[in-house]
DNA sequence: GCGACAG
DNA sequence: ATCTTGTCGC
C-alpha cells in the first residue's frame, strides 16, 4: 500500500488527469477490515474555508480522540488551494493540506472519519478514499448530504437504509439522531461498510455528527480564525 | 439539451 | 464551505 505517491495523485494538471488518477487509485483500495478491534482511537478530518477569500486558503485539521472522546492530539495546515472546488474531485483540493497536517499529528488514530464521501461517489473514489489511500490509513466517509444515490432510513437512531445508485450499494444512509437528516456513511479504505457504520454510530454522543468530525471541524475553524486574526493585525 | 452537484 | 439571531422542540 503506502508506497510512493505519483505527483498527479495530489496535483493533477486538469480534470481529465484527475479523473484518470482517481481510476488508478480506486483500483488500489482495500474494502475489508484491516484495523485494530475496539476500543480504538478515532481520528477526524475536516477542512474550513473563508468565503470570498481571494487567497483561496484551505485550513485543514486532523484530530485524534481516545475511546472516551477526549482529544489526544490535533494538527492543522493552512495553504493555498491549488485545485478548485469541483463536485466529484474534492480530494484534489483538500487532501494535500490534510496529508501535510497528518505528518505532524503526534498520536496516530486507528481509523480516520472524514467529512465527505468515501465510495459513495460517481467513480467510487470520494475524498475519504483519496485521503486513506494517500496516507495508507483506514478511513470512513461521513457525508452530511448526497453527491449521488439515495436512501431514506427509519426515524430512530441506528436505523439504516442502503445508499443505492445505479443499482449498486455504494454506502449506507444512517440516522444518528431522531428528527435530524441522516448521515451518508461509505467506505474509505481498509474498512468494511458494516464496521464503518458501527464505528460512526458508536461515536455519536447523542448528536447528529460523530465526535471526531465535530472536533476536526472545530479545529479547522480555529485554524481559519487564527489566520484571520493574524491578517487583521498585519493590516492595522 | 436540462438539471444535479460532497466541501 | 461561509454569512447569522432567534426560535421551536425534546
Amino acid at each position: 500500500m503506502a508506497t510512493e505517491t505519483p505527483p498527479h495523485w495530489l496535483h493533477p494538471r486538469d480534470i481529465a488527469q484527475a479523473r484518470a488518477a482517481q481510476a488508478e487509485m480506486a483500483a488500489l483500495l482495500v474494502a475489508e477490515d484491516d484495523l485494530p478491534s475496539a476500543p480504538r482511537r478515532l481520528g477526524g478530518a475536516d477542512v474550513s474555508n473563508t468565503r470570498f477569500d481571494p487567497a483561496k486558503l484551505v485550513h485543514a485539521a486532523l484530530v485524534t480522540l481516545d475511546a472516551d472522546g477526549a482529544v489526544l492530539a490535533q494538527a492543522s495546515e493552512t495553504r493555498r488551494a491549488d485545485f478548485p472546488y469541483v463536485p466529484g474531485y474534492l480530494g484534489f483540493r483538500e487532501v494535500p493540506a490534510l496529508a501535510a497536517a497528518w505528518s505532524r499529528l503526534a498520536v496516530m488514530p486507528d481509523v480516520l472519519l472524514v467529512d465527505g464521501q468515501g465510495t459513495a461517489h460517481p467513480r467510487g473514489f470520494g475524498m475519504a478514499c483519496h485521503l486513506g489511500l494517500v496516507l495508507g490509513v483506514p478511513t470512513i466517509g461521513v457525508a452530511k448530504s448526497l453527491l449521488v444515490g439515495g436512501g431514506e432510513p427509519g426515524p430512530a437512531p441506528g436505523d439504516t437504509a442502503p445508499l443505492l445508485w445505479k443499482g449498486r450499494r455504494i454506502g449506507m444512509a444512517l440516522r444518528t439522531r431522531r428528527g435530524a437528516k441522516p448521515l451518508y456513511v461509505s467506505i474509505g479504505h481498509r474498512v468494511s461498510l458494516a464496521t464503518a457504520v458501527s464505528i460512526v454510530l458508536a461515536a455519536t454522543g447523542g448528536r447528529r455528527l460523530p465526535r471526531p468530525i465535530r472536533a476536526a471541524h472545530d479545529a479547522a475553524n480555529d485554524a481559519r480564525r487564527g489566520c484571520q486574526a493574524a491578517e487583521d493585525l498585519r493590516s492595522e
